[in-house]
DNA sequence: CTTTTATGAATGAAGG
DNA sequence: CCTTCATTCATAAAAG
């Protein structure tokens, strides 16, 4: 069955919403106030939860595309696959291949996994439609790019686990080829959620609150 | 076709801290495990509180300095489409895991050119098992990475051909592309990329409940 | 050691 | 759904 053929929805601009803001917002514990604890409803951490991973997600990037840039100056600039097509390049004459294969941006991408986790294996075209809407907040998507996800998603895992099966039904008694450096089919394949962690380390933005956890902030 | 996606190449176990921890971290403050609501004291809430302005502004000033980088070339391409959670560098900025790929011994290779030509470009399932099982016993190797090899030969020539029909414009018409393989140029539209410059504004986007919430309960 | 090239692997999209 | 194709990414290997 064919979806429309690719509508490219315009992302709606995102709140302005600078980093101030969110510093100030939970700014109450610091200056003394109640001693009393905070509650919080599931709702909110989770909440919460995704600011947090989103900032993580942001930095990731970052430092990561720093790195590459740090690294090979505009040879990593050249090869990337985002850009936008320069216009003085396309004097070349040639097809102006612009972008035409979606990306899922990292904060699509968890989201997808939250969604294809809750086993909701079944994505019917009004759940897709509700989905592509609420990651359109995120970049630029469509029902289809939604619907083509899903199904390789599932094809994949499904897939994997086959395979997993073959290995583990291995009766024969092969010659242990391994290679020293070489690391073989690990039994994990759980595809949890990678939520974006540490790299602060990277920068040398040594945060002990941010990697040990809440323990003795001060 | 494809099987096992990935078998000799996993991934890096990513270090424990998430956000997730962010429920159960604050283990201090009672917050068990299905409860309705989470409590926090106030170290905790600080903590937190400092946890998110951390990342925001590491952001922040990655993204100006990312800024300022971008304008002095024309780059700016950011490619941060990929999210291979690989981060593969510890705190310590040492590599855990080297990911390392397939690569074929000569043997195998002069193997996998001869069934190559010999025409059979319709690898099929049963096929590619008992390349793979002969192809063993010269090395290390999956039927994934015969399939990949297959996959990743014919695209290849099939570019070749089509690369050196680029030159012949003599013959015909300037249509160049009279191979049976026209770029099948999607009639979409552009959807260009927003990340590079604009990204804090996109991931920077944040549920106003949070900060609106925590204050109120506070 | 750094830069470039060759190629294995990942994945979005199309076809059946 | 499942299979196949095309494009892209990352890295081993080769070149400088």
């Amino acid at each position: 069955m064919e979806w429309e053929k690719q509508q490219q929805q315009q992302q709606p601009v995102a709140p302005p919403q600078t980093a101030e803001e969110l510093n100030s917002g939970g700014g109450g514990g610091g200056g003394g106030g109640g001693m009393f604890v905070k509650v919080m409803t599931d709702e909110q951490m989770e909440v919460l939860r995704k600011q947090i991973a989103v900032y993580a997600t942001i930095c990731e990037q970052l430092v990561d595309l720093h790195k590459s840039m740090a690294t090979q100056h505009d040879l990593a600039g050249a090869r990337l696959g985002n850009l936008y097509c320069d216009p003085l390049v396309t004097a070349a004459g040639h097809k102006i291949t612009g972008r035409q294969r979606w990306t899922p941006t990292p904060m699509q991408l968890q989201i997808l996994e939250r969604i294809f986790e809750q086993g909701n294996g079944t994505p019917s075209k009004q759940k897709i439609k509700e989905i592509t809407s609420e990651l359109s907040q995120h970049g630029q998507i469509s029902e289809t790019n939604v619907y083509n996800w899903f199904q390789n998603r599932r094809a994949r895992s499904k897939r994997k686990q086959q395979v997993a099966a073959t290995n583990n039904t291995e009766s024969e008694v092969e010659t242990e080829v391994e290679s020293p450096n070489e690391k073989k089919t690990k039994p994990e394949d759980l595809q949890s959620s990678h939520m974006p962690t540490s790299m602060a380390e990277d920068l040398g933005y040594q945060n002990p609150e941010v990697s040990s956890g809440m323990h003795s902030i001060d």
